[in-house]
RNA sequence: AGCGAGGUAGGGUAGUCUGGAGUGCCCGUCGGGCUCAUAACCCGAAGACCGGUGGUUCAAAUCCACCCCUCGCUACCA
């Protein structure tokens, strides 16, 4: 976000809007580690900018169409649609857990979205940017998949290891080569278009180095949305999914979309960073959509140094995780550990470590301790702000602002070290009236503040916080000491130590 | 092959664009303090020729050149 804009935020009430997506997940598999990742860091920052004030819209979704799918679902005895409604429920399912606060879950393969495809085409067309050709490459027949060259293994198919035939047939192309100097231009334009900085030069290169015209439909897949112009094609996964980032707030007459576009972040995995970066602004450039205003291209996770995939059998299910350690432990960990944007590394052993240093001794005992101290006074408690200035609130708008939860959570992790640290140095536990009350009355606003602070990255532990020190979770703008009117109650521990022995 | 990223104490990272004492964070190790608290909290210490070589500069982790190692991308794996 630019500074203009933080600055401009900050005047007066006006309400910003922030529109964030995640990518639609392709239905073939169930969600895993890297899945919830995606969506838990854009859960973050959607739930950062209500805290802020902003008008959030936060959408997900799942990705239906394609010949996998329907294969999938004649394999389970089942129909395309059948299979789609039963797995896009295990999605939301997973979402429910993880306490992901979207606002609209789209699937691809509703009845208005086909309608937003179709309307989009129209447009593409009406540039004369649709032209019939010709498409050449290799198809694996028992598998019905297209390959690539470089996809192929030993010339034969990567997934069957079956013979590959050379084939060909009658498509309709974008002309996407068209754009690429209007691409260059409005990514020197727009620096903050793409990011992180160093997937720009990674873009902008490969653009440099020319573009070919784009494939959009194919005759021989039938499990996809229907190709306007000419019946016997059908859309071909680009279109189809770029587009829902449109039918999510209801383009092109509905109310959010008016209000919400365009999208202020499209947060993507970075191997489908080239779809948004390159061809989904070249079509919005084609339609005369404006465009989003970044593209966030996050790493990848490893899997305790390894590389994740079914064939390693080492997915990780983020449900069992939760259900483990809390969901709120798992988001933590996805927002503390991985420098966003970076490839980064799970292990269940650092996790715990997470936990068990961070989550229980620093802030589970903190709030313990002062509660429990809390209980014992029985006059009201009161006093001086002393730990005001140790707090910087700016510094940690600025780092979610660059969407740098990482170095967010490591200052509000000072902040709350100068807690536990003011609890030693006054030696609290031997104060009386006056000065204890004062001294209560610094932590537990403290204590408030963190609550307010953490509630984007662990919404239930920071409500299961401010319920006991009594007060009502505020917003960014109660993250100052005021007067103390909460009404203690102890009610456990925040976070269990894991036994790391067994 | 081309393009990109990374190589910073025992491990993991930030800092590099906009050069200025090796500066920070998390874990681990060692020593001390405290006993309100979940064997938690607080303080202090040890530990790094910042991948290598050469160059620019009063000054280089940072800029330039070359080299070595690891990983990724190359057109639907989040």
């Amino acid at each position: 976000m630019s500074a203009a804009y933080h600055a401009f935020r900050q005047h007066g009430d006006h309400i910003s809007k922030f529109y964030i997506t995640t990518p639609i997940y392709y239905v073939n598999s169930v969600p895993h580690i890297g899945t919830a990742y995606t969506t838990i860091m854009s859960d973050i920052l959607a739930r950062w900018h209500r805290l802020a004030g902003d008008d959030v819209f936060f959408l997900t979704g799942t990705d239906e169409h394609g010949e996998k799918v329907a294969k999938a679902a004649s394999a389970n005895g089942e129909s395309p649609k059948e299979f789609t409604d039963r797995i896009s429920v295990k999605f939301i399912d997973v979402w429910k857990k993880l306490n992901i606060s979207y606002d609209r879950f789209i699937r691809t393969t509703e009845a208005e979205h086909t309608k937003t495809v179709d309307r989009f085409v129209q447009l593409l067309s009406d540039s004369g940017d649709i032209y019939k050709g010709e498409y050449a490459g290799w198809y694996c027949v028992p598998d019905e998949t297209f390959l690539t060259e470089l996809q192929l293994v030993n010339g034969r198919c990567p997934e069957c290891g079956r013979e590959v035939k050379w084939v060909k047939e009658e498509a309709y192309f974008f002309r996407l080569s068209k754009y690429k100097d209007r691409l260059l231009e409005y990514y020197k334009s727009h620096k903050d278009f793409l990011s992180p900085e160093f997937r720009s030069k990674e873009i902008s290169n490969r653009v440099e180095g020319g573009l070919k015209d784009l494939d959009i439909t194919r005759i021989s897949v039938d499990w996809a949305i229907g190709f306007q112009p000419d019946p016997k094609h059908y859309i071909y996964v680009w279109i189809d999914a770029l587009t829902n980032y449109l039918t999510g707030i209801d383009w092109p007459d509905g109310e959010k979309f008016k209000e919400f576009w365009p999208a202020d972040v499209h947060v993507v995995g970075k191997e489908i960073n080239w779809f948004h970066s390159v061809i989904w602004p070249a079509m919005l450039m084609s339609a005369k959509i404006e465009l989003p205003r970044k593209v966030f291209a996050h790493g990848w996770l490893t899997v305790a140094g390894e590389k994740m995939g079914k064939s390693k059998g080492n997915a990780i299910d983020p449900v069992q995780l939760a259900d483990k350690y809390s969901a709120d432990a798992l988001r933590y960990f996805c927002a503390r550990e991985i420098s966003f944007g970076r490839d980064g590394d799970f292990s269940e052993a650092k996790l715990v470590e997470r936990i068990n240093n961070e989550l229980v001794a620093d802030l589970g005992n903190f709030l313990n301790r002062v509660v429990t101290m809390a209980e014992k006074f029985d006059g009201k408690i009161e006093g001086e702000p002393e730990l005001e200035g140790k707090l910087d609130l700016d510094g940690i708008r600025k780092s979610m602002d660059e969407l740098d939860t990482l170095s967010a959570l490591d200052t509000i992790w000072k902040f709350l070290g100068e807690l536990n640290k003011y609890v030693n140095d006054k030696a609290v536990w031997k104060l009386e009236g006056k000065e204890l009350s004062n001294a209560l009355y610094n932590l537990l606003e403290g204590a408030r503040i963190i609550s307010i602070l953490i509630s984007p990255f662990m919404p239930d532990t920071a409500a299961r916080m401010s319920e006991q020190i009594g007060v009502k979770l505020g917003t960014l703008k109660d993250c100052k000491f005021g007067e103390f009117n909460g009404k203690v109650s102890k009610k456990g521990f925040l976070f269990k130590k894991v036994d790391t022995k067994a």
